[in-house]
RNA sequence: GGCUAGGUAGCUCAGUUGGUUAGAGCACAGCACUCAUAAUGCUGGGGUCGGGAGUUCAAGUCUCCCUCUAGCCA
């Protein structure tokens, strides 16, 4: 993102950041470490270039499945988020992720703050009552929300599909529509039940937002994707829930609770005044509406509506200020496929730390960030190579191989610079990646600091000090020449203190000075240096296979529902046979041989192909058959179709029958084709 | 079904407003060096830039179609 402030130490930066905050609901995994790791790195950047920035997080806190799990646990809900909190800060702190503030949106400030908010959306008209049918599950006496219903999909009989849409044939429907719909919480049969809930009238914010999300404060494929939601029109979005829920009671209702997303953003603001009431800061600075300060959310692309729709638009109403920018990032993936328990790559934060150092992660996530929204493939022999090749091959090394020299002949650094021009290179690059850290291009940022460690290596090998040392004539070369190279390697420990905090406070301890960066670099001069020890080791492959390994253990593989793909009569369970029929009932269908004279795709039509068939007579038909076969791979083929049915009007025209094939669908789907010797026109009996 | 993003060397990724023989790191091969955590340096092999069509003097880069992958749909 193109950004107009000043990297350079400006001191009247005053910034703001937060990581979205994680549910109280489960282990902090690698996934979530993606953000919290791009954030921690970009707040001590910001931090080291001498800028107030405050680093809030919080979990989150409330909703019914909080609610359920502390009920499984046979536990208050109240233990069961001080449980989890606990273990998400210990997570958090393992890999070195600095929070000013972790909190959580069960507190008293977020509390006062969403009543506050509310009620000023409310005395601002912009909220709405409306009763509503949902399903309710009369055995446990709850609203079921789309998850928490199971049953058999209406389009395709598939069972076990959830209350949304159908895993197999991706239709969507409502929850009611499900056959044989049961409670997932209880197994009871759900039944419709009105109630009145409370909506935030969003469409009321459609021109703000529009030119909110153009304003500079989002990626421009986010504010892409929004147009989306803002073209079609947007929606009054439901903010309240029924009891029994975990969560703040709505003022002025009775039974009434805001739903989860409601307070969860809230729970930034919340965080941040926790800690300024504790540190006797002005907390309006932040948040009023003529704030200067600059806000900051570092969110996943899966909540980009929530931030960037319903939050500033929440904002807005309550008269306070919106956030500078939006950062959303993509996914994770391991060895390029979505993290799968039974694969063993769903990997809890903290199964990760009992094997790997947490440096090892922070610089391979920093080598794949960028500033969009890609997602990022940890690749674990990848990974391997690269932290050994970069950080301990080229980095480190600088060190340990120039370091033994200078230790040799006292310990103190030579003032003398042996060779500016390289040195210089050093502090030309510096602006270069500091901007790269401030638009979060860390990818960049790295390539180009191991150019530059690169070049470090190349000076070195060209001076060769060890040949020179054979000479004690030598003596100060040598020593020149090897307190350039660890200038080199201070500069380079400053450029990536921000990705790994520890070694580099390991390496200042060596330097025995502070790796500033609020300015242009400085030359190490006269210096005395402590004895060099080893800062990093390489990374085990075999303590990434135990990882792996673990992974695997905690979380078995499931028992896959397998019994469906195992029967012989997969078929006839996904669709039993229909009732039986009179053969007059069969005879009204009138099947006909037909000649394929022509196939072809249909423009803008995922699934259709239209087809010229002949029987004896042209029909042209759409067939929803473009996953399974090519245009060419049909023309000239018999196969059999409907000859007598109503003709139907389709987007893309008048489809006249249909033709007979078999299968689930996508790519499993077959057309039926005769013997040879059918001839176009021929009845099929 | 709609939409948004991707598909460039074995792997992970760069490729600015279309402009000479498409780049880097890792991996691989050869050589050199031996200070360094078997680290480092030099040289080299390797790509019909997902497929097809079009615009252009010129397309990885622009347009259209197809295909595969990921995600979102209150």
């Amino acid at each position: 993102m193109s950004n107009t402030l000043s990297t350079a130490a400006s001191p009247s930066r005053k910034i703001l950041v937060t990581s979205a905050l994680p549910y109280a609901n489960g282990s902090i995994h690698l996934g979530h470490m993606v953000e919290t790791i791009q954030t921690d790195i970009w707040v001590r950047f910001q931090k080291q270039r001498g800028h107030h920035c405050l680093y809030v997080c919080a979990d989150d806190a409330h909703g019914t499945a909080i609610m359920l799990t502390a009920e499984k646990n046979g536990i208050t809900a109240q233990q069961q988020i001080d449980n989890v909190r606990k273990e998400h800060e210990t997570d958090f702190a393992g890999f070195n992720i600095d929070f000013d503030n972790y909190h959580t949106t069960h507190s008293d400030e977020n509390k006062a703050l969403s009543e506050l908010i509310y009620n000023r959306l409310k005395a601002n008209g912009h909220i709405a009552e409306r009763e509503i049918t949902q399903a309710f599950d009369p055995e446990k006496q709850l609203f079921l929300a789309d998850r928490y219903i199971k049953g058999t999909c209406p389009k395709c009989k598939t069972p076990d599909q959830y209350g949304d849409n159908c895993e197999a044939c991706g239709a969507t429907y409502a929850p009611m529509d499900l056959l044989d719909a049961q409670s997932a919480i209880s197994g009871a049969t759900p039944i419709a039940k009105a109630s009145k809930h409370l909506f935030f009238k969003l469409p009321e914010f459609t021109a703000f937002l529009k030119e909110w999300t153009r304003a500079g404060h989002l990626q421009p494929e986010v504010a892409n994707k929004l147009a989306e939601w803002l073209d079609s029109g947007l929606q009054e979005w439901d903010i309240s829930r029924d009891a029994p829920y975990f969560g703040f009671e709505i003022p002025g209702e009775t039974g009434k609770y805001f739903y989860v997303w409601l307070d969860a953003p809230i729970g930034y603001i919340a965080s941040c005044k926790h800690y300024c009431d504790k540190n006797n800061l002005d907390f309006n600075e932040y948040w009023a509406a003529d704030s200067t300060a600059e806000v900051y959310h570092f969110i996943g692309k899966d909540i980009i509506n929530f931030h960037a729709l319903f939050w500033p638009a929440m904002l807005s109403s309550a008269q306070l200020r919106t956030p500078t920018q939006v950062f959303a990032h993509g996914f994770l993936t391991v060895d390029g496929k979505k993290m799968s328990k039974s694969r063993g790559t769903f990997i809890k934060a903290s199964t990760y730390l009992k094997h790997l150092d947490p440096e090892y992660l922070r610089y391979y996530y920093a080598t794949k960030l960028t500033g969009g929204v890609d997602d990022l493939d940890l690749n674990l022999d990848d990974f391997i190579a690269r932290v050994n090749s970069d950080l301990v091959g080229k980095v480190v090394n600088i060190a340990s191989r120039t370091a033994k020299f200078v230790n040799k002949s006292g310990g103190v650094l030579s003032a003398y610079n042996p060779n500016p021009v390289l040195w210089q290179q050093f502090c030309d690059v510096s602006e270069t990646i500091a901007e790269l850290y401030e638009a979060r291009e860390f990818g960049k940022a790295m390539r180009e600091i191991m150019a530059l460690a690169d070049s470090a290596n190349e000076y070195i090998a060209e001076m060769a000090p060890w040949s020179l040392a054979k000479d004690p004539a030598n003596a100060q070369q040598v020593l020149d020449i090897c307190s350039l190279g660890l200038n080199c390697f201070a500069a380079l420990a400053t450029f990536l203190k921000p990705v790994l905090p520890t070694t580099m406070s390991d390496a200042e301890a060596f330097l025995n000075t502070t790796l500033n960066w609020s300015g242009s670099l400085s030359y190490l001069g006269e210096h005395t240096i402590n004895t060099f020890k080893p800062l990093m080791t390489r990374v085990d492959a075999k303590a990434v296979d135990a990882m792996i390994d673990a992974s695997k253990e905690e979380q078995p593989a499931p028992q896959a529902s397998a019994a469906v793909a195992e029967s012989n009569n997969e078929w006839l369970t996904q669709e039993p046979i229909a009732p039986e029929i009179e053969f007059d009932d069969f005879a009204k269908v009138d099947l006909r041989i037909a000649k394929i004279v022509n196939a072809e795709h249909v423009e803008k039509a995922n699934k259709l192909l239209r087809l010229t068939l002949d029987i004896g007579e042209p029909r042209n038909v759409f067939a929803g058959i473009k996953s399974a076969y090519k245009p060419e791979d049909l023309i000239g083929k018999h196969t059999v179709m409907v000859a007598n049915l109503k003709a139907r009007k389709m987007k893309f025209g008048m489809s006249e029958g249909m033709v007979l094939a078999a299968g689930p669908g996508g790519k499993d789907l077959f057309i039926l084709e005769p013997h040879a010797g059918a001839q176009p026109g021929m009845r099929v009996m």
